[in-house]
DNA sequence: TTAGGTTCCGTACTTAAGTACGGAGTCAAT
DNA sequence: ATTGACTCCGTACTTAAGTACGGAACCTAA
């Protein structure tokens, strides 16, 4: 259970303060009340576990291709009863993504074309377009 | 050799028309001069085979993840001597969509589990932060 | 208790890649 | 010759996801 400032929250979490208190301001991330140890004065937000958790969750999902928008709804989901609903966002994403990844691999071999065609002679035009798209239309 | 109009450029492309106004207006694709065929007035301007190529392979370099800066640059490369540095922008391209792929992959994994971890009931919470992020930092 | 580094907050700015708009000119068919 | 669609052009707006800024409050170590 260890407490900590949105600095080493957001350090954990592999982001910037800003970005923190961006996803507060979108509502993906809480803001916690403040307080001080002492009682004196307002005091500052401080962060658990859990919170390093739903952070790094938020830049997963964002790497598997949400949106701040979806994952807001994943996290309001993450406790819900809608498994429903959970499980479609999965499968559309999965689909997406599948896609996305096939054309990166289509786009791959085409570099490996590029860069082996370019490859033979160290000077002289070659005509990166033409190989560049092979025979993809 | 056909001659077309700038919405057929651009729909051939599979982009809008002003998206290939953007793209003169950014150096990517020549803005060529206007003409009619009856040489009355200014005319407008018309498009050839080569142009369409041209759009097509920007869309594809997209694809591969370049930016239009970078594609910029890999279109003045198309005729230049320089094989060097077009060898160098598709390999260093090649390396970020490889780490890219693998990141998408994981990604998929984690997304299968969620699916597959809210599939078994029909409802009740089903742990998306938890499951989602598996045993990956 | 004071100096420095942080936090907090609202607001404004940034970047990439388009998209939209409005008015004037042009083209093709009737 | 007119009409309706398309082109051209400059300028402005959009979206997502941050980044930056400036001043006031706060916290910690010396």
């Amino acid at each position: 259970m260890k407490v900590r400032t949105i600095a080493a929250l957001a350090q954990q979490g592999g982001v910037g303060v800003e970005t923190v208190r961006f996803y507060q301001r979108r509502g993906l991330m809480p803001t916690p009340d403040r307080w001080s140890r002492d009682g004196v004065g307002a005091g500052i937000r401080r962060y658990g576990d859990e919170d390093v958790r739903r952070l790094k969750f938020i830049r997963s999902a964002q790497t598997a291709g949400f949106t701040l928008e979806q994952i807001k709804e994943l996290l309001s989901l993450d406790a819900g009863e809608d498994r429903a609903r959970a499980r479609m966002l999965a499968a559309e994403r999965l689909a997406a993504l599948d896609r996305t990844i096939a054309d990166l691999e289509t786009a791959r071999e085409a570099l490996r074309r590029l860069a082996s065609a370019c490859a033979t002679k160290d000077s002289g035009p070659c005509p990166i377009i033409a190989t560049f798209q092979g025979e993809a239309a």
